[in-house]
DNA sequence: TGCTTACATTGATTCATGTCAAATATCGAT
DNA sequence: ATCGATATTTGACATGAATCAATGTAAGCA
């Protein structure tokens, strides 16, 4: 069987054991999912490490005034939220399904169970989550420390780069969505695509066109360590040999 | 020494076999560190796995331009950044020491040797990544779904829990600081502050007092899903038998 | 083709938040 | 206690972004 085959094949799964990963792929049922579907709302329980062979999954926040924001993307090859499959704790979003994709789902607890049994099982985890964990990060400097308008901007720079087009961009998802992506609502994302055009784009509707990429990037300051997913520069690698420890002594922070 | 057998019982290192213990801490360093220190910059390459045994560490974001904003606060006993140690990849935050604390630094090559070797110690690994995950997530929920009086509210919620005094919570650090953690201006933190009297608050300095928490949770919409630290109530534990991939049909979302 | 529906844009407006400037308050050192 | 430095509050204002309402546009379907 084909999906079988691939299944064996994921990052994932690739260098266990032969006994392990037939004992997981036994116990794990592959699904191949329609566009619209919800895999599972916030606040449950995991029941599988949910591993995504094909198409991508959005993740939601939803407040409990019900309004609902688009926290994150996972695109194949990943997992879905390991950090709650592992923690077994609830859920902290809504996941959806965009696009026709295909699921590994792994029962949660053999899944842990295997994670204490493998170390290279455990590796890969380790590796998904710190992953995951800089995403987050960037997000949270990206929304701290720019403006809207700067958001819009890099999130352009970024998709061109990752799309292999560097003069133009297209939106992957409805604009919509993307707003909420990016911390703003519709309205304001249209806006700030129409301010930057002052900067070097030009919109046609899903595509953008990347006219002037250095005046873009002028306008909104792209910096690596927000913008680049995990491949990164290492920016300071050379730098003149650095204490690991600075001095003491600067009381720009105050203790408790 | 004391320190010594402090190190050890650290939960990172306890369940360790005898010999990978010796070996870490034999080549671990134990540093006391003033307040005001700083660990690493942004951008840097991680020596060390550093270990906080006690005291706590603020780590920053900081954009091209020079802004700065309080990304997050590592409390002992907890590991700084693992996501940057294990990938070996650039920090994305700088990190400054604001009290008088206590670390152990454990090589970084030497750390990432050890996690494949030990699954007890990869499993510490999984679990200290996994919870950082989540409480990214949490803040990126909040920076998303929330207005900053909101955020001003439900921190003041949450650090009197934490605290364990209902009735009053006492700031951690200085209104600047915790303004830039919630992604406000210190500005708009004292007019929040401010605002929030009408809400059953009556703030003095540091200390804030909570008149009426039941009218301030009400003004805030506290959720357990983005306010409370893991541990949180497993709201959806009990709801009916849903399946884990809910019923495909629903359009709401459109595919790619 | 023309209708219908969802999605996107635009304008007017309100509301929220940042900025700048000044006045206070607080903390630590002497 | 007094002083100076730093942190905080407050006010006036500018700007950014959300909201509301209306129009425009594209995609799917009878």
């Amino acid at each position: 069987m084909t999906e079988e085959v691939e299944a064996q094949a994921l990052p994932l799964l690739r260098q266990l054991p032969e006994a392990s990963r037939e004992r997981l792929l036994a116990s794990a049922i592959q699904h191949r999912v329609a566009a619209g579907t919800v895999l599972f709302e916030q606040g449950e329980l995991p029941n599988f490490q949910i591993v995504v062979m094909s198409g991508s999954v959005q993740l939601f926040g939803r407040s409990i005034r019900g309004r609902e924001v688009l926290v994150e993307v996972v695109r194949a090859p990943d997992l879905i939220i390991p950090a709650a499959v592992v923690t077994a704790a609830p859920y902290l979003m809504q996941a959806r399904v965009p696009e026709p994709s295909r699921f590994l789902l792994i029962p949660a607890a053999l899944f842990r169970e295997t994670l204490l049994q493998e170390p290279l099982l455990a590796h890969e985890m380790i590796d998904a989550l710190a992953r995951q964990f800089r995403r987050m990060v960037r997000q949270v400097k990206n929304l701290k420390l720019r403006s809207s308008v700067q958001r819009v901007g890099c999130y352009l720079l970024t998709l061109s780069k990752r799309q292999g087009t560097p003069a133009q961009a297209v939106l992957p998802y409805e604009k919509n969505l993307i707003a909420s992506e990016l911390g703003i609502t519709r309205e304001s994302f249209s806006r700030a695509l129409a301010s930057l055009e002052k900067a070097g784009i030009e919109v046609a509707g899903q595509t953008i066109t990347i006219v002037d990429a250095a005046r873009l990037a002028a306008a909104c300051q792209p910096d690596p360590l927000i913008d680049d997913a995990d491949s990164e520069a290492t920016r300071f690698s050379d730098d003149p040999a650095r204490p690991a420890i600075a001095d003491p002594g600067d009381p720009s922070v105050r203790g408790s």
